[in-house]
DNA sequence: TCTTAAACGAGACGGTACGTCTAGTCTTCTA
DNA sequence: TAGAAGACTAGACGTACCGTCTCGTTTAAGA
């Protein structure tokens, strides 16, 4: 009935250092260095252990991003449309373009393509959050007046957000400090010559 | 020394086969299937020739992918700016759509993360012709006077092409027929009402 | 320093749980099916207890082995040579000829190969005594003149007890009833022809 | 239908390096050294291979022992019934005391304990090609008139052979030089005095 | 009666070896 | 000389046990 304490704890020493040894070796060499036989020997942990508590390299990878990306996706109060939507999407760039999580995301990208479960988690637990509270500084805006009338939000959220990912994955362009700012001022205004429209 | 058809010529028979029998196995079930074993067997080639044409698994997919896109990237003469970028982005978001094509380059993007040389094949195959030929509309719609001077041609671009990749890869929201349009629609007009802009 | 009681005394059920529990696993499957997790948890015991009180799997099979084995290695009184013999030996082939005991010390016997430990605790505690008692009936006849003066003691023990062990370990022949009689026949009386010898 | 040599043929090379690794394994350590992986290792061999020509660890060890074992089971012409079984005890008894082939046959009878693949091998490749030659030689001089009509031929071939296993496996007596010898002369005369019998 | 300390069950831990799978190479015969 | 077949070394996979280590929980002797 009770199971309260019974036998020894799990050890959050061996679950953080599982974390970090999978995301330094995802950094240095990708999934391809980043095995569950490494992740093991540099944690110092035995492989059982990792499969005990995560069922898959991939839900690995995807923890160790979380651990590593403390964000708050905080909504700012009192900013103008363009601010707020300038500061949501700057974050995210300087997130992936940091060489500390920007690598961990390309990979978990990777897996999540054979692997459904990363694949939902990674929308559910990422991309969503950031999505819906995107989202809601639109309508507020709507609400203001602010945008036409026919505005399709999920086209205008993925014109805001796809272009740092696409970058990041395909590595045309660099993700450089601008490009949020860039983003958004042609997302809001268009890129018409105004009397065009 | 003397490249003259001296000995068996390359067998066509051989390398179609193995470009099918990838296909097939990368949309049944994605790289984890496509093992060079299992290529080989579905194709009846020995590995070695595979080897021997292909340097890697990720090179093979890539090959698959381009013999089942057999899409020109026509130029269309005497359309307007709108209806140009619309029926090149709708015909690029057919492709990923496609069952036949989308999950292919879904592979294709996970195996570029850890492979650089795949990486950058498909940048310069793929993303930059595409890129190239937008571009070229868009630069001429600027200068016939239809966009404003200060554009930012790459950020456009991205913001046309990138949500078709971001739903793929992402699967947040579905790559419908529509979409096109209104990407188009949106980048060019912007969301805001007309009066703030 | 003070070894008063003091604490927990041991669990004799638990003692008993895991030689039983051993027992049954070794008969039923053997070293391979007799693991210590597989004793464990069929005793109702934790692992710790075991190790605590046992070095090895050996000694835990060789004392299931011992708990299940309450022969005794009386001397006969007022019987002859043959009789004597005939009932030691016969006794042992039963035993080993028990699906309840002879599987065990099979398994015994292999571990024994790889486990000095085992290995000298099963000649001092199991073979040594039968063979002192069966020679002590040589040495008696012996002085009773009833014997060669040339007799290998050793050697005649051997060549009664050794044929059991030999047929249980390679089944290449049937550990059947009669064979007791028949072994002490042939090593008194020898297999000669008479008027030979 | 004809598979000759087709693909490349099997390596001679690899084989005997996984013999030889085994055997010496084996004898460095038992069992317990003698794992697949560093058989493996040792040999420079995949394991992969070793599971592709030999079902277990005791398969390999059979071979390996009869790798080192190439002893001729003749027939003695025109040797004294006591003669040819001298030479045969003895030479299965300098085998068993051979410190390359003598800790080879231990581990092997305690494998052969819990796989009844190799049990039977053991039995019918080593232990009945000897008893059928020795027990060729009782026939004979069966039929030369030198033994008991009541000779029990498998109980005989035992008192001959057993003990040599039973003191390599329990290592209670040596297995010296002069055993062979005195127990062809206890089994064929008897012990007991000469007018007892 | 209450303390106290050893023994207990449960079960997580760092390891090692298992037997399988695939990678990429090599060797043979065939076309 | 290209190709099909298939054996090779190498090494990661996910699982099973090993023997050790915490935990919270008995259990009886001694205070």
């Amino acid at each position: 009935m009770d199971k309260t304490g019974r036998g020894r704890p799990r050890s959050e020493r061996a679950r953080l250092a599982v974390l970090e040894a999978a995301a330094d070796l995802l950094i240095e060499g990708g999934m391809t260095a980043a095995t569950m036989e490494a992740i093991a020997a540099r944690a110092g942990v035995g492989k059982a252990t990792i499969y005990k508590w995560w069922p898959s390299r991939g839900h690995v990878a995807l923890d160790s991003f979380f651990m590593r990306t403390k964000t708050t996706i905080a909504v700012e109060a009192g900013a103008s449309l363009e601010e707020a939507l300038t500061a949501k999407i700057g974050a995210l760039a300087g997130l992936l373009r940091d060489p500390a999580t920007g690598p961990l995301m390309r990979e978990i990208v990777a897996v999540a393509q054979s692997d459904p479960d990363i694949r939902s988690a990674l929308e559910e637990r990422w991309v969503r959050p950031r999505r819906v509270a995107a989202e809601q500084v639109l309508r507020e805006a709507a609400e203001r007046g602010e945008l036409r009338a026919d505005v399709d939000f999920a086209a205008a959220l993925d014109q805001l957000f796809a272009p740092l990912y696409y970058r990041l994955l395909f590595g045309h362009e660099p993700l450089d400090e601008r490009l949020a700012e860039t983003l958004v001022r042609q997302v809001i205004g268009g890129i018409a010559a105004s009397q065009a429209w």
